[in-house]
DNA sequence: TATAAATATGAATTTGTATTCATATGTAAT
DNA sequence: ATTACATATGAATACAAATTCATATTTATA
């Protein structure tokens, strides 16, 4: 049963959440996102690409660009329960205010 | 906006993973886990520590003992998105069903 | 068909995180 | 107070994952 642990991996990198949040908004094309988050090019492909092995991203072509979208099915419901813990259960959670 | 990574970052361990799995049936000490899952005592410890630093177990004193329960209610509909996430998006997912 | 633009890929390196092992701390019983 | 039991901790190492950088692919346009 390591599905949840790889899926919890695939998400545990700043840069990859950097990315959900920026495709919460709208969908975007790679040098959107590069410029948007201002990271190299092929850390934003390596990323994307980690992220759409696991469905959390798809994309589709549009000329030579390429859209990558946010799977909110997901996504949403998932960070919601996350902000929903914070709020009530991590007054002193040190591991997620201090960054350990 | 880094509490989701964080987050995601503690689960992110096939260890840890197993250790919610038998917490999800019931509470327990350290030492059941370790005979349950057969991990090294200072593993399991360190597991549970990083958990109980994001509120995802909970600990109480009894005896000697230290008995950790799981935060069910952030943890169980988390893994249930996880579930309808694989089911529905992920019949080619090769990130998760291979290991990668 | 040669060039430019947009993105992807591979491999080496760096960085982060878990594991290990020895030891310390806490808790209760004798 | 000494011992045994249960768990926690720290620091070194091992391991896994991300970053970097150079280059390859893909797609469209001149």
């Amino acid at each position: 049963m390591n599905k949840y642990y790889l899926f919890f991996g695939n998400l545990a990198n700043p840069l990859r959440v950097e990315i959900i949040s920026a495709l919460k908004e709208k969908e975007m094309s790679v040098l959107e996102l590069v410029e948007k988050l201002g990271e190299e090019q092929s850390k934003i492909s390596h990323a994307l690409k980690a992220m759409k092995n696991c469905s959390i991203v798809s994309v589709k072509q549009e000329g030579k660009k390429r859209i990558y979208s946010l799977n909110k099915e997901t996504i949403l419901p998932m960070l919601k329960i996350i902000d929903k813990h914070e709020s009530k259960f991590c007054e002193e959670c040190r591991a997620m205010k201090e960054g350990r």
